[in-house]
DNA sequence: CGCATTTGACCAGCGC
DNA sequence: GCGCTGGTCAAATGCG
């Protein structure tokens, strides 16, 4: 996918020359009213001009944000398509008996595409803990993983999604050292989704988190999955016979979770379901710039993209 | 005092 | 049958 030019918001970097300029040019009006009044028409003229090169760069850069706002949009419908494609084709194969427990090292190789997205996203998944209660749910139980990037120091196994949870045990287990925290959605109390909580054997700073169940209920908090110190970025994964330690994690950015915000909460409030507010869709265009930037290779992208626009 | 967390005990599946 | 292991329960504990 070629989000090179895609992906492009001008928002940050557009602005901030022009509104310099903008800020300069008085000051040197000013000065130039105490040598020369003919300097300082000619600073007019050229304040005219920064202004008409800012209302252009401007027009551009609203441009580009809504060309990202479409370009989300169209990346939300995909993803919801995928996932539909996705929990079709695992009913299907659930439908095939599978044991009852089994070392879960021996199964890492399955094929498992973990979604992601602060646990709102699912996966299909053959991995042997969806036995857990067989005679109850052999088959129908959902069970996807996601990886959530913390940090090392971080001993808690808490991990923001969104969704409340009680945590009902913990455990040791034999192939990883780190303890294995198991919870319950406490939201609802008819909620039948549990997950369960370890850290990677190979990556301390990875928190697995493996979801059972689908919530019957709507996620009560957004804001806890974007919001708060211990926040945690989720990372894309990989199928589990590859090392999820790589060098370059995918981030994950959640378009569905706006910044915590009084204007996108009554907006939200107003239709809960869709991103239809300007103002909702400029702070999701801010936050996505805002993770996107860090990304070193999304910058050197993104000056490709400006650069190839440029020579059009 | 109510709720969430902790943690040891218990249960059930699996392999030998 | 026995031991190992993962998962769950529930009393004890901590916290606001």
């Amino acid at each position: 996918m070629d989000y090179s030019s895609a992906f492009v918001d001008t928002s940050l970097d557009l602005n901030s020359k022009p509104l310099r300029l903008m800020e300069d040019a008085p000051n040197k009006e000013v000065e130039s009213k105490l040598i020369d009044f003919q300097m300082k028409l000619s600073a007019k003229e050229e304040n005219g001009a920064l202004v008409e090169e800012l209302k252009r760069v401007s027009a551009e850069n609203k441009k580009l944000t809504e060309m990202l706002t479409v370009m989300c949009e169209n990346y939300n419908t995909l993803r919801s398509q995928l996932m539909e494609y996705m929990n079709k084709s695992q009913a299907e194969k659930e439908l095939s008996p599978t044991k009852k427990r089994k070392s879960e090292s021996s199964n890492n190789t399955s094929t498992n595409v973990v979604g992601v997205n602060n646990g709102n996203s699912e996966s299909s998944s053959t991995d042997d803990e969806s036995f857990k209660k067989p005679r109850e749910e052999p088959i129908k139980t959902k069970i996807w993983k996601t990886y959530y990037k913390t940090e090392a120091s971080d001993t808690s196994l808490i991990v923001k999604d969104g969704y409340q949870w009680r945590k009902y045990g913990q455990k040791v287990t034999r192939d990883n050292p780190s303890p294995r925290a198991y919870f319950k959605c406490s939201f609802a109390p008819s909620c039948p989704v549990k997950k369960k909580v370890q850290r990677s054997v190979e990556d301390q700073s990875i928190l697995v988190a493996t979801y059972e169940g689908e919530h019957n209920h709507p996620q009560p908090s957004q804001l806890e999955a974007t919001s708060g110190s211990n926040r945690c970025m989720t990372i894309n994964t990989v199928p589990f016979s590859t090392s999820i330690v790589s060098s370059a994690p995918n981030i994950t950015l959640d378009f569905t979770k706006p910044k915590a915000s009084s204007t996108s909460d009554t907006t939200k409030s107003a239709k809960p379901a869709r991103v239809d507010s300007q103002e909702v869709r400029q702070i999701l265009v801010e936050q996505m710039a805002s993770s996107l930037t860090k990304d070193p290779n999304f910058t050197a992208a993104l000056a490709a993209a400006i650069s190839g626009r440029i020579y059009q």
